[in-house]
RNA sequence: GCGGGCGUAGCUCAAUGGUAGAGCGUCAGCCUUCCAAGCUGAAUGUUGCCGGUUCGAGUCCGGUCGCCCGCUCCA
């Protein structure tokens, strides 16, 4: 394989032609962060999300054993978009899908307030040179050297930082504040607040842009769920929240499924559904909507067993993404670092991203699934801020706990963009110059039926196979019948849309009662006989 | 939110401030016994939207919306 990155160019403008994804309200001129799928895509997704479905809930993981070599139980919810708003509360979402931002006036940076420090310290070419220049023994203040910065590369590097615009006086409140406490000397954050105010007594202390230096605005919330009003009256009693997990649907149904369905912990809850954040950068196609969609499970278990569960999972999950052929260099596991765990999650216990390369993330990668072990930490937020005892009697155990929670949460328009990405295969020596290589059990269009040529009976015999393939697969995906134009044309067509394969009816259909099957992939032509047709792609769609 | 680029037919792109075009795709008919996208013909545009300059704007100017790239963000 070509480690050339496909064009993401010509990955959207086949998407358009063939209608697999549409800008949402393109007629009037799109609406940033939102997507439609057209009727291949719309399929495509279908097709994607009923293969999570049935590999997850209704077969248990193939009918794979667990780690406790027993038959994994997963039951499906299907909960509402909007919930109560305490909901968020518990989860942490209203807190933390509303992280205070903080507005530079200098060069319109965005800052989240908490990061501030992180940012200055590890990213600021300004703050990092400005460092070099405190005493190297002491860290003591050196007023002239300091001056002597402001002038010279303080005025490319940090344009807008007081002590560049107006040296003289910042350092004059500096001196103040050191001859004013000679015992205690300002740290690291005072001086930097210092160096970043000019007018002392009219604004106080500030803190600066780690991009230009300039004073940072006030906190300020930047709001990331969607907001709406449950009633007649739009006011805050009113206001409730468009999810933005499905996760929480599943905890907030818990007990209700405990109750009414005879599982026992281990046991998993999953659900599909929409989801919707406010991206502050919509942005790579259909990758960071505003509206989309999820695959989740939220799997409950004892605490002891979480660690072999989360590593289940993990694996059984990207193994999964390799069975619908996102196999190779283009998927990979990744485990956290301790530094970017989740709040949720547990220190030592595991969280783990399935990436793929897209090609605008290339040579990155994107996620396209988290696995986390999200410890007890929802079933508690919600039985401490709702009331309700959440806990669960293990009867074998003869012990009562609050069961850990391993959550495999996938994306299913990243799902389908990936298989999207993996497919598209330029070929300069077909017609089509490119093919669309999905895995059988994802292509929209299952199979196709050609008649040769217009006449002698082959459109008759076509008609009936294409009739008996409808009625044996035609819930998985659409089988395409054409009797016009070249047969060249005709396989064409079904190479960008990604049709696995094509039945053509021929001359010695007629004689010998064979057609000859047309690969995708290879181009090759297989001879098999026409009764043979049902069980040979019944057998390569996996069924 | 900032900086840069872009916006003309379904797609890819033309058109000195002076009548909006081509190729591909789509559709119809013909031809075709397996990748020769063949042959003939047809449909398709308030040039993203709004305003300004001008006798006249796809073209120049301002605004706005959207897309792409970089920064930023990504519980």
């Amino acid at each position: 394989m070509s480690d050339q990155p496909k064009s993401m160019d010509e990955i959207m403008a086949l998407c358009k032609r063939r209608g697999f994804i549409f800008q949402a309200s393109e007629i009037y001129g799109g609406i940033q962060g939102f997507w439609d799928y057209g009727p291949l895509g719309a399929q495509l997704k279908k097709n994607l999300r009923d293969a999570w479905w049935d590999d997850v809930v209704m077969t248990g993981c193939r009918g794979q054993a667990g780690p406790d070599g027993q038959p994994i139980r997963i039951v499906p919810v299907d909960s509402c978009i909007i919930q109560n708003p305490k909901v968020w509360e518990a989860s942490g979402h209203l807190a933390g899908f509303a992280d205070p931002m903080r507005k530079c006036p200098g060069c319109g940076h965005f800052v989240r307030a908490d990061h501030l420090w992180d940012l200055l310290a590890e990213s600021s070419v300004w703050f990092n040179d400005l460092i070099q220049v405190f005493d190297p023994h002491t860290g003591g203040i050196d007023s002239p050297r300091l001056l002597q910065w402001a002038k010279s590369k303080g005025k490319r590097l940090a344009p807008n930082l007081a002590l560049v615009r107006q040296p003289e006086v910042t350092l004059s409140w500096l001196a103040t504040r050191v001859q004013g406490q000679p015992g205690v000397p300002p740290d690291m954050k005072e001086l930097t607040r210092y160096i970043a105010t000019e007018q002392l007594h009219e604004t106080g202390l500030q803190e600066p842009c780690p991009r230009c230096g300039a004073p940072l605005g006030e906190p300020a919330p930047f709001k990331l769920m969607f907001e709406s009003y449950a009633g007649l009256t739009q006011d805050e009693d009113n206001k409730v929240y468009l999810r933005p997990e499905t996760a929480q649907g599943i905890f907030i149904n818990y007990k209700n499924v405990l109750d009414s369905t005879r599982v026992k912990v281990p046991f998993g809850i999953a659900q599909t559904g929409k989801a919707f954040r406010n991206e502050v950068t919509p942005r790579n196609f259909t990758f960071r909507s505003r509206e989309f969609e999820q695959m989740e499970i939220e799997f409950f278990c004892h605490p002891d067993e979480s660690r072999k569960w989360y590593e289940f999972w993990r694996d059984w999950r990207m193994n999964w993404w390799e069975s619908l052929g996102l196999a190779g260099v283009n998927l990979q596991l990744r485990e956290h670092d301790a530094d970017e765990l989740a709040h949720y999650a547990k220190t030592g216990a595991g969280t783990s991203d399935i990436e793929y390369r897209f090609p605008f993330t290339a040579p990155g990668f994107g996620e396209l699934e988290g696995v986390a072990d999200r410890t007890d930490f929802d079933l508690r937020q919600h039985m401490e801020h709702s009331g309700a005892k959440l806990e669960y009697f293990d009867q074998e155990r003869n012990e009562r706990y609050l069961p850990h929670v391993i959550e495999p949460s996938a994306g299913l328009d990243r799902g389908v963009l990936a298989a999207i990405c993996e497919a598209f295969t330029p070929d300069p020596d077909r017609p089509s110059k490119v093919y669309m290589k999905f895995h059988p059990r994802l292509s929209p269009i299952k199979a196709a039926v050609f008649p040769l040529v217009k006449k002698d009976g082959m459109p008759e015999v076509g008609e009936k196979l294409r009739a008996e393939l409808v009625r044996r697969f035609g819930r998985l995906g659409s089988i395409d019948f054409d009797e016009k134009q070249s047969i060249g044309k005709r396989y064409a067509r079904m190479d960008e849309a990604g049709c696995p394969f094509c039945f053509t009816i021929d001359g010695d259909t007629m004689q010998d009662q064979t057609v000859t099957v047309r690969h995708r992939d290879t181009l090759a032509q297989d001879r098999i006989a026409l009764d043979a047709v049902l069980a040979y792609l019944g057998e390569k769609l996996g069924l």
